[in-house]
DNA sequence: ACCTGAACACCGTTCAAGT
DNA sequence: ACCTGAACACCGTTCAAGT
């Protein structure tokens, strides 16, 4: 029964992203109501007060998981925009990433959308909005200039556009349309946007 | 120094109603994170374990208060609507009256729109989804059969226009749109909905 | 600079006991 | 039938003290 050797130091060394990568789990598994600071310390094999030098408070924690979270969305679209492909496949390309994102990171998702109470984060989360909603505007922008959709504030084009799709990905992570069915229903959400409901 | 008038007796009588109309004020003032059973049952005068007699938990609670906010919803709606407008003005209307609510009941729809893990829970609410949906789904529909609007499933328009309406109300209660700034441009949403991106 | 341990003021939930 | 009071097992946050 000698002593396990210690693997950890007094000193963890990398407590701040350790105690993210858990909190990005235990979102992922078990949803934003089951975080817990001391439960994260605990996974983290440091004390309960440990999380307190690295985040001033659980909030400060939830606000670096949705700033990670705008981060890896934007790389997500970047990724998946082809500014080859003609307005509405491009468009219907976006609008499928953005879903699938959302399937796999619903919980996140809500927390990047949460209202932030005090300014200073606000702010930051603003700047990761503008991150993920600024490829949507330069594709817009981009077809409006070549006359493929009509001239109106780009702006506000975006944001209509960007609130279908968020829409559409609520809708589905919310369970009132199953996975699939929503992935496959891409194509007609775009070609709605762009040819509108009424009858040509 | 007398005692005062012992103004509650034992029973308190209608404590339901009671918390339940004390968690819709918290979670209006405060936001959801600040509701409390115990800060409910101080509140209502009433001991810590008192609540426990009307909901089985805390998620109970919230379920009633989502619920209560479907049928307000619905409520809203249905005195907006207007049969005799037009299509274009009617659903501009309804637009406007869901994008009023969900400003004056941000974190209630937060609440309406959560994920329900248990499937008893998650039932109730699909009623209550259907309840709101329901009319916009009865407006497009009568739309459709006046060949006002193209011939595609109905079920499938009404989640598209729906999502559009709530992702703008969620990016205007997200701070992201300002009230005044997201009330006049419902016009142009829906606008957008029927006519589409693309020029004609 | 980073972490611990104890302390404080809260929670939700349960359950015998009271009225 | 409805409510109380005590108990239990959790929280987040703070702060002296340790390494």
């Amino acid at each position: 029964m000698g002593p396990m050797p210690e693997s950890r130091p007094y000193h963890h060394g990398d407590l701040r992203s350790t105690l993210l990568a858990g909190a990005e789990r235990t979102l992922r598994d078990k949803g934003a109501g089951a975080l817990s600071l001391r439960e994260l310390a605990r996974e983290a094999g440091v004390s309960h007060a440990a999380p307190g030098r690295h985040f001033k408070d659980k909030q400060a924690l939830l606000n670096a998981l949705a700033l990670n979270g705008y981060d890896r969305l934007a790389r997500v679209l970047e990724e998946a925009d082809d500014p080859a492909l003609p307005l509405q496949p491009r468009l219907t390309t976006l609008a499928r990433a953005y879903l699938l994102f959302a399937i796999d990171n619903a919980e996140l998702l809500e927390l990047m959308y949460a209202r932030k109470h005090d300014p200073e984060s606000a702010e930051q989360m603003a700047v990761g909005v503008d991150r993920t909603v600024g490829l949507l505007g330069r594709v817009l922008s981009g077809a409006q200039q070549r006359g493929e959709i009509i001239e109106a504030d780009p702006h506000h084009l975006t944001l209509t556009v960007g609130a279908t799709l968020h829409g559409t990905a609520t809708f589905t992570c919310g369970g009132m349309l199953g996975h699939e069915e929503a992935l496959a229903g891409v194509d007609h959400v775009v070609h709605l946007l762009l040819h509108g409901l009424k009858p040509r």
